[in-house]
DNA sequence: CGGGTTCTTGACTAGTTTCAAGCAAAGTGG
DNA sequence: CCACTTTGCTTGAAACTAGTCAAGAACCCG
C-alpha cells in the first residue's frame, strides 16, 4: 500500500539537495520548491508507481529507494528503459503528453515527494531556470536512453553487460550511494536480462564468465566492481561519467 | 560546403508551419521566433551538422531534407538513434549540456533554420509556453529512442524491421511528406542495419523476406507500404502514432 | 564509360535462445 | 520453528538466429 509519509522534510532541510552531484539552488527556488511540494509518499518495493497508458496527475522527485521504468510489449516482453535512483526525477513524460508511454516499478521502498502537474505550468511561468532544468533533465534522459540504445544494437553479450555494470555503478557513486568499490544493487537477473535485451540464461552465463575473470561479485544485493580497467576494456568503451544535475 | 540559403523565409510565412501537425502560434510567439532566428543555412547530402563531443553554438529547425543523428563507438561500429524531417529540431542537447553526446549528418541536400544557443535562455525567461515546448520535444526524442530500444532489445530481425519501416513511414506521412502509401527513403540498408543493430547482411535478407511476403517496395530512394496490416502484424504491435507538436 | 558504392547471395561460423532440470534462498503459514 | 511454496540462480544440450566472409551483380555519379 502507497502510504503518506509519516515526517516529511522540508525542502530546505533535504539531505539530498546537499549532496555535490546537484547545482545550487537560490533561496526563491527553494521557496517554490517547497510550495510546489503537496505530498510525500512511500510505496513498497514491487509496487507501481505510474503505469503506461494513462494520464499521471503528477510528478515525483525520489528521496530514497531503487525505481525502473520499462515498457512492456505486446508479447508480454518487457524493456527496461533506465532506473531512477534518490534525487531523479520521475514521470515528466506524462506532464507533457497525454498520456505516459512507459511504466514505473519499485525495486525496494521508493519514498518520493509528490508534485501536482498542473502546478508546472507556474513553474515555467516564473521560473525559468527551474523550467530549463526541467528540460536538462529530459535531455538527461534521452541521452542514458540513448546510450542504452547504442549498448544493446552494437555490442555483444559481455560486452553489454559490463558496460551496464560500469554505467549503473556510476550513476550511484555519483547519487553518493556507493562505499568505495561497492554498492547496494537491488536488481535480479531477470531484470538484467531485460535491460540488455538478452535471454535470462545467456546473462547468467554472461555474468559468470565477467565473475570468473575477477571484474566484479555480486551476491545478497550487494554489487563490488573489483577490476574496473578490465570492465572498461571488456566494455570496449568507457561509460560517460554522470554530471552535475538539478534536484527539484 | 555549408552555404546560406539564398532566399530565407520569413516565419510568418514558412509553409511548414501551416500543416495541421503543428500547434498553432500566437502573433508574439511568431514574432519572437522570427527574432530568434538568425539565418537559414543549406547543408549538403553528406555533410555533418553537428559533432559528437563538440559544444554547439546553435540549434536548428529543419526546412526540409532528411538527416539523422547518431553516436560513434570505439571500435568503429554506428548507432543510429533517430531520424530527423522537416519540422523536426536539432542540437538541442549541445544547448543543454556542456557537449554533445551524438552526431548529426544528412542523408539528402537540408535547409535549415539556425538559432542562437545563447537567445535560448531568453526564450526561456520570456516565453515559457515556447519553454514548454522546447522541453516537450526533449521528452518526445526521448520517448522515440526508447521506442527503439524496446525493438531492438526485445524483437527478433524480421519483427524488428517491420516495426521500424512502420515507425518511419508514420513519422513521415505525419510531415506531409508521404503521397498515399509511398514515400520519399533515402536511406541505405547500411542506414537500417545501424538502427536496428543488425549486419548489414542479415538486413539484407530480412527485408528480401519481407519483400517477398509483399509487405511492401523499395526502390530508387522510393518507399511503399503494400500489406499495412501484415507488417503490423508481423511487427507484433503497431509504432504508436506520432502527435500534434510544436514547430520552432 | 569507368570506378566506386550499394545490393545480393551462398556457405560457413559464432553467438544467442530455448528447453529442461536441479538447486539455493527467501518468504509463508500452520 | 519447520514443512511448503515461491522466486531466483545455475548448468548442459540442442536448435536456431544472426554474424562473417567472399564474390559477383546492379546501380549511380562524375
Amino acid at each position: 500500500m502507497v502510504q503518506p509519509a509519516s515526517n516529511p522534510v522540508p525542502c530546505r532541510d533535504c539531505p539530498i539537495r546537499q549532496r555535490p552531484c546537484f547545482r545550487e539552488f537560490t533561496p526563491e527556488e527553494l521557496a517554490f520548491v517547497q510550495s510546489f511540494k503537496v505530498n510525500e509518499l512511500v510505496f513498497e518495493k514491487g509496487e507501481t508507481i505510474l503505469v503506461e497508458g494513462t494520464k499521471t496527475a503528477h510528478l515525483y522527485t525520489v528521496l530514497s529507494g531503487w525505481s525502473f521504468r520499462y515498457k512492456l510489449l505486446e508479447d508480454g516482453n518487457r524493456q527496461i528503459l533506465n532506473y531512477a535512483l534518490p534525487g531523479d526525477f520521475i514521470g515528466l513524460q506524462g506532464s507533457v503528453f497525454e498520456n505516459l508511454e512507459h511504466s514505473v516499478e519499485c525495486l525496494t521502498r521508493v519514498r518520493a515527494c509528490v508534485f501536482p502537474r498542473d502546478k508546472l505550468w507556474h513553474l515555467y511561468s516564473s521560473y525559468p531556470d527551474l523550467a530549463f532544468d526541467v528540460t536538462w533533465l529530459a535531455s538527461r534522459e534521452e541521452s542514458i536512453i540513448g546510450e542504452f540504445l547504442a549498448n544493446v544494437g552494437q555490442r555483444r553479450a559481455q560486452a553489454r553487460v559490463a558496460y551496464f555494470l560500469l554505467h549503473l555503478f556510476y550513476h550511484v557513486r555519483q547519487s553518493g550511494l556507493a562505499e568505495g568499490d561497492a554498492c547496494f544493487f537491488p536488481l535480479t537477473q531477470q531484470h538484467l536480462s531485460d535491460t540488455l535485451g538478452l535471454s535470462l540464461v545467456h546473462t547468467n552465463k554472461t555474468l559468470k564468465r565477467l565473475y570468473d575473470l575477477g571484474t566484479f561479485e555480486w551476491s545478497a544485493q550487494k554489487l563490488r566492481i573489483l577490476n574496473e580497467e578490465r570492465l572498461i576494456e571488456i566494455a570496449g568503451q568507457q561509460p560517460s561519467p554522470p554530471k552535475v544535475r538539478p534536484f527539484i
